[in-house]
DNA sequence: TGTGGGCTTGAATCGGGTTCAAAAAGCGGA
DNA sequence: TCCGCTTTTTGAACCCGATTCAAGCCCACA
């Protein structure tokens, strides 16, 4: 309506779909060719711009590996909102949210290891700080996600009343389980060593356990197997259903568009 | 006493000197001034050697890095040998490891860094065979701690006899526990965006939970804080007393000279 | 249709890891 | 001690890819 503005508008339009199509393409030659294959000036070409426009939108390699990142913790964390909701007990969703994670890091592998890598020191000192906050930004619904789960929990008694300890304070703890665990499966040969198998089985057990010793009920034995697995395949449906689940080992596409 | 052998000797003798040559500056290097701060013909010229004769004994800089990294394990090892011998419970032995492990990262944040960087795909991806796997050898005493001490407990009936779950099974969970919080702690900004604050406390805390929900006696309440703090520092001071412990929060040196 | 400022371009620059041909050093035998 | 031969060392040159920036282009506005 107002032409004045209009042209100036119609710019910014632009400007965000070349950026949006940058990430894109990025994000592709990561998971065809991983981390090394992606270049700048390759990158540039394939979307038919000049080195220099790239550097327009991304001040350097790294911060566009910030912006893939962000753009696919946006897509994961989507996945979280509706979990607060679910028809189940506030453990079991509790639950829900640690195998959600888990999944969409069997889907993605990509992005865990983009995400390692982007927090190494290195490289995190090179990511423009818009570009951080908006990476952390993008996070924020799977810490609203266990606090409400926490809070409820608090709420109906599932949970002793807290003595000392914030909601975020514990939800950090499957959290640094969780990634923890993702650390130790991806090290290359690590957990073989050991002779360590399935890690995330162990992941699933190990959460119990740390769920049962903060006297989340119902508290269930960690080292039941049956039960174990049973309680996994009945939070697996209810995800499935709520369409938040994934389909056992097919590869999810990501594709957004 | 073989004069014929002892030239070839001294020859292996005096590469073995140069390369530990090379580590140690490595890591000063490292020390001082970062990753970024350890470029390969700068390291060559300060122990007076040519670039080249570097690359007689690293194959690449990620190789040298893990030198380098496998060094450190060796030294944070040797910490942890001593552990399954102390006059403690077996429950609070396994806290001490924990403590053991929280203590040398804090006085060594550079080696957290590098391991961090170092299990990266694309930089493990370029660290020749050997080096991985001096690296992986490096740290069994740890794992050799933790497994002599789950099977002291479940002799000692203090953790319910297994059902399906290893020794090495059962310290995954606080090495998970222990390796996500570093991460997280050392992700700049991460925890502060969630106005979470002294990471460790929490990591003892969720351990006591874990070792409390898989049954390990004497179970501890793990949101008492008198009660853990109490314990922390009982098992800091045997620590202590047996010269594993760190003085509190004064930086411990690590120059091994 | 002219023009000025902002945008795009891509060749040049820069930085560091890695290589390798030449030089030096070490070796055993004469 | 000297001599060929082998092994090691040397460091300048090479390579690769991220980043820069001077030159030219384009478009809004007059």
């Amino acid at each position: 309506m107002l032409p004045v503005m209009s042209t100036e508008d119609r710019k910014r339009r632009e400007r965000e779909a070349r950026e949006a199509l940058f990430i894109e393409r990025a994000h592709e030659r990561i998971r065809e060719d991983g981390l090394l294959g992606l270049q700048m000036s390759k990158l540039a070409a394939d979307c038919e711009y000049a080195t220099g426009t790239l550097y327009q939108h991304f001040e350097s390699r790294e911060d566009l590996l910030a912006a893939v990142a962000a753009r696919t913790t946006r897509e994961r964390a989507g996945r979280f909102r509706a979990i607060p909701g679910l028809a189940l007990g506030t453990r079991s969703r509790m639950l829900a949210i640690v195998l959600t994670d888990i999944d969409f890091a069997a889907n993605n592998p990509d992005y865990y290891r983009l995400t390692q890598y982007l927090v190494t020191e290195v490289v995190w000192a090179n990511v423009s700080a818009p570009r951080r906050a908006d990476l952390l930004e993008a996070g924020r619904p799977i810490s609203e996600a266990v606090h409400a789960v926490v809070a409820e929990a608090r709420d109906q008694g599932d949970l002793p009343p807290a003595r000392e300890i914030s909601e975020e304070e514990m939800g950090l703890g499957p959290w640094a389980l969780n990634v923890g665990m993702q650390s130790l499966a991806n090290a290359q040969g690590l957990l073989d060593a050991y002779d360590i198998h399935r890690p995330y089985d162990h992941l699933i057990r190990h959460f119990h356990a740390l769920m049962t010793g903060w006297r989340w009920e119902p508290r269930l034995d960690p080292d039941d197997p049956s039960v174990v697995r049973g309680e996994t395949e009945r939070v697996r449906a209810v995800l499935r259903s709520a369409g938040i689940g994934v389909e056992p080992p097919e590869r999810g596409r990501t594709t957004a568009e």
